[in-house]
DNA sequence: CGATATATTGAAGACTATCAACTACTGTGG
DNA sequence: CCACAGTAGTTGATAGTCTTCAATATATCG
């Protein structure tokens, strides 16, 4: 395997893994290990997605791990009685389609909510290269256990929170991810829409739009369509922490 | 290392791996590879757990994953406003702690709800024998990403179904598992407190309780404190499966 | 057997969903 | 370039479900 087998280059821009900005936790290749580099690596097929596309369905067979090199994903499941709730919204540097380990077939759908560019990873290759990485094997591990980490924070807003601070924590979540990806933190640009949002949240689509006018008219964030300035973070922290209304706790 | 030392005996009886019932998942000995066997497992260190007494708390480091092997224990999760939501009960074969390899510290904290026999893996030492057993990797792998299915299962009834729904799913997963055990699907033995069953469901003790009520008014189970039986499986699953109160989906 | 925790039941009120109407954007085609 | 259609988002009124508070009953443990 020649060394520029590994890199597929398309568009002939950015799909260079040296360009990539997620090399540092990339499970394609051991970064830590470069000596080791060009045997262990897999194959890395970049793909761009178009906005509406799926990545992979709910039901279709396990065969590969998708990574965001750009762009936004979401992820949803759709119940037996054919609703549909979005489990996630994925940026850059995220894992996803790891759910599928479990039963060999994916158990959500992936959508791109704008064009991306995605690392697909065929799982027995990762596995493979797990093996002989320690690094990329921990990698692994981790994101797997961040995604339960999230999930589980997600049940807790959804099941104590009230509508308002459920979407303040989202909004500031939101917030956060821009700020690691080193955009301000004070200008969201939500790539989903109002629906996805309160699908995500369990709330009413209309919920969401009159909380989104309410935290507008109190001056804490300016809202222009999909263009979210938070204009007072403290507030909005303040709204997201606020004590859950009374919720006895389960002791011994 | 003497084979024995693999094998450390508690009270002198069920604590040996041979008697173990859950040898065939087991992540301390790759039991598909016995002549890789002695060299390549874990010592297990069997506990046994009390009622009340806990695995481990959140905060703390994370040093071992925990498999229950007998009893019942529940996790759960305390916001920095300090309300309690409990994440999920773990019966026999369930893997738990494994939420932690995100951050190197425990996220949640885990309870035992009975007496329980507890078998605990030191990380390093999972990890060591992945890399050396592909069926102990994916063994491990499986249960991280079946944790997220159930989680997210979890999220889709905590956001789209009734109370009386999320009950109703809440008794067939109880009923299902003590079927997977073994055991009669129709006797179900709740370990757990009804604020336990509320929090892990996202609902009030009282509705809880209420609906229990409902429940055996209707003829479809008998309550008889902890103990719980389930007369009418079909409408059991009628209520469970009913269409929730419609919701628009998000599509393109 | 008494004390405490757990569970049940009732009444009132809050939050959010639902239904309905309307507005604003997006993109397409004339 | 504008008009139109269709989608997405907003706003208002009403109703339902579940929580909360309160009181009582039942179980558990010392």
């Amino acid at each position: 395997m020649s060394p520029t087998a590994q890199v597929i280059s398309i568009g002939g821009r950015q799909a260079r893994c040296e360009n990539c900005g997620h090399i540092g936790s990339c499970m394609a290749r051991d970064a830590d290990n470069p000596e080791a580099s060009g045997r262990h690596d897999i194959p890395v097929v970049p793909r761009i997605v178009h906005r509406g596309e799926h990545l992979f369905r709910a039901g279709e067979s396990f065969e590969n791990v998708y990574v965001v090199r750009s762009g936004a994903v979401k992820t949803y499941v759709i119940s037996s009685q054919g609703d549909v709730h979005v489990t996630g919204f994925h940026l850059p540097g995220d894992l996803v389609g790891a759910d599928a380990i479990a039963s060999g077939q994916h158990v959500c759908s992936a959508e791109a909510l704008d064009t991306c560019s995605i690392c697909v990873l065929p799982f027995d290759r990762l596995t493979a290269l797990c093996m002989r990485s320690p690094t990329v094997q921990l990698r692994l591990l981790k994101h797997l256990s961040s995604t339960i980490v999230r999930d589980e924070a997600l049940l807790l807003r959804l099941g104590q929170r009230t509508a308002e601070q459920r979407l303040a924590a989202f909004l500031l979540e939101q917030a956060e991810r821009r700020r690691v990806q080193g955009y301000s933190p004070y200008e969201v640009n939500l790539a989903m829409s109002r629906a996805d949002i309160g699908s995500y949240l369990a709330l009413a689509v209309e919920t969401v739009s009159r909380i989104l006018t309410r935290l507008q008219e109190h001056d804490i964030i300016t809202v222009q369509r999909n263009r979210i300035r938070i204009r007072d973070l403290a507030a909005l922290e303040a709204l997201a922490e606020e004590a859950p209304p009374s919720r006895r706790a389960a002791a011994h």
